[in-house]
DNA sequence: AATGAATGAGGATTCATTCAT
DNA sequence: AATGAATGAATCCTCATTCAT
């Protein structure tokens, strides 16, 4: 027992320095880039030593590609699931943007930073833009997973164009916010980014 | 002739070297944002020494701010005006987004700097910034415009709900070219967008 | 036993580090004051790179300081102290300005340096010359004290302008040492200073 | 006539852009010393580009140089000559050095300047500290005659050592007045210390 | 008499990273 | 699991100076 707690409690240090050097470089990634984002700083945010920093990740390219993947993460948990498959498909495509917009303004660093990252281009691809793409990939088609299963009679190349469309005008429109400080109606934004969508959507399947 | 003109072109040429500073300068920030660009590396590439850029420039974020002028003018160029006032508002709006889409295509350091510096949040913020985001106003306020002179009927505040969703559109696709990486039919997607922007104003004004 | 010492004194010893440091900055400071110490110059005589001096000292403010705070501890353990209380005023009074007058022929650097940081005027007051000048500060009050001791009948004012005289006399005449490279009798110098200190102070005294 | 004139005009010019540039390098030298001084920051102060002081100068040497010796004529201006030789030893040598302090109160850079420049050991010494130098033994030589003309029973080497300490002291309180930001009162501590010259020379002059 | 432009050397400081403990 | 110390390369920027005009 007691030497269970002991053990338990050396790891736990660890894990919590490495929640703690994480918080710090979310924070500073979020707000300032890839190269804005020292190690001194984190070192300086999180209380650590520079050189721990490099106990707990193998170079900075490792750090920022794990803030990606735990801002990612945390993200996700701050989307509230739409409940269940009820409503009309322009309520329930409304419903899901909102929850989108609310998460977005609750948890602005993921999206931030993967943009910062997805627009730089340098020599060598940093890995947490590779895994921001991934992540983006993956949000694109479960977005066009919902749209197949609202509208079966969508054409592929419609759902793909219409997924396209919704994910470029949530970057948008999150742009938008950040670029206004904050003062604006992001969920409004997004209901209408959702019903224009929908009714694009509507009239392709009717069209073929 | 000539020789009198080659002799005098070695020495002292004030304004074609800040030609050749901002020519490197765009293409080093426009790929590698504000923290990316060293002066070392603008120097390499234009060949004069790091001292001289700082003859024509107080300091980077001068530089940087320079960048972000000169290349919304060449932008502003390469944008094709729409010839004259033809067609249905539709055909119209369609024409202006696909121009707007091949700018992009064409000259896309403009605002992929502006972007990144849109993003960042850093202490004390860059004048480039500042620019970029003035342009982006003054971009927003003649799309507001157009609406309002083809929607007469529309209220003000959904004419600026509409341009602002059409800008926040346009930042977004242009962003999904970026990651990308070109492989896609940019002119096609802001020609969706500007069909759907159409559509809610049309319902918009004939909403009230 | 000696070969594990030997071993260990290779890497990582901070506080012999900061010492060579500091014994290379003072020399330099000592001689080419403020601006005309470079980090660099630093560096190269101690043999430390110029980043590991950043390791030891905030900024190049934040060294000369502490050049000022060593070379003050220095002078102070060169300052015999004088023995007991024995002796007329004027003796005592001559012991203790040719001590002083020793001391700075072989701790001249302290003083030197001061003198040029006291005369500087610059924007951002450095953090030496507000330590310097608390140190001469202190030193006034003790020579105040001392007066005070000896010629008890001396008026408060009177005490301060004697102090303040003979500390400005210790300045003036070092400063004509150094300015003659050296080739002055200081000690005399101090002893005749001391004497006509000693007089003024008798006269005053009976005076009042 | 009018050639005479156009011709003095130009070289007027010529003296003027001098003047204008020395006005602004005293203030700066006297304020921040040899290395402070940098030709961009006169430049800024007096409107001319940089390369306009290197047509009047031929380097920031020379520069400095011209610096001590137009302030010390300046200051050679502001030492109101004492009237006739009239009153007592006493009175006289009072007078003398309370119009020294009043000059130096209202000219001070060319003594900060000047020692600065004396305290300063650089590799290649600077000609502006040779001529303050000069012109601090052509003091001392003043002063030993003023003092052999009034004490004429003094001994050749009383009389150097008594005019070392009269030059030492000056500079001495000066510092004091630079250091404590002009908050004391310069002429009384020059009163106190042209007495205990005085009185020192009596008791020598009478020792002999 | 003056100056716009250029330039190489050097200024302070920060960088990501390593290594012995 | 963690860290004090070190380090070479790179950062932005200023320096004194030159030169063609």
């Amino acid at each position: 027992m007691t030497s269970a707690q002991t053990t338990r409690k050396k790891r736990a240090n660890g894990v919590e320095s490495r929640q703690r050097i994480l918080d710090a470089a979310v924070e500073i990634a979020g707000e300032r880039g890839y190269d804005g984002t020292s190690i001194a700083a984190v070192s300086a945010k999180c209380g650590l030593p520079a050189s721990s920093i490099y106990w707990h990740f193998k170079d900075k390219d490792d750090l920022i590609a794990a803030v990606i993947e735990r801002s990612f993460e945390s993200w996700l948990t701050a989307v509230e699931l739409p409940g269940d498959d009820v409503g009309t498909p322009l309520e329930r495509v409304t419903v899901m943007a909102a929850n989108v917009a609310r998460s977005l303004i609750g948890t602005p660093d993921f999206l931030r930073l993967g943009l910062m990252l997805a627009l730089e281009r340098r020599p060598t691809e940093p890995r947490g833009r590779t895994v921001f793409l991934q992540v983006r990939a993956t949000t694109h088609q479960k977005i066009a997973d919902v749209l197949t299963a609202l509208f079966p009679a969508l054409h592929a190349d419609d759902v793909d164009t219409l997924a396209t469309y919704a994910v470029a005008g949530a970057d948008g429109l999150f742009v938008h916010r950040e670029v206004t400080g904050g003062s604006v109606d992001l969920v409004a934004l997004f209901e209408l980014h959702a019903r224009l969508v929908h009714d694009a959507a509507t009239r392709m399947a009717a069209a073929r």
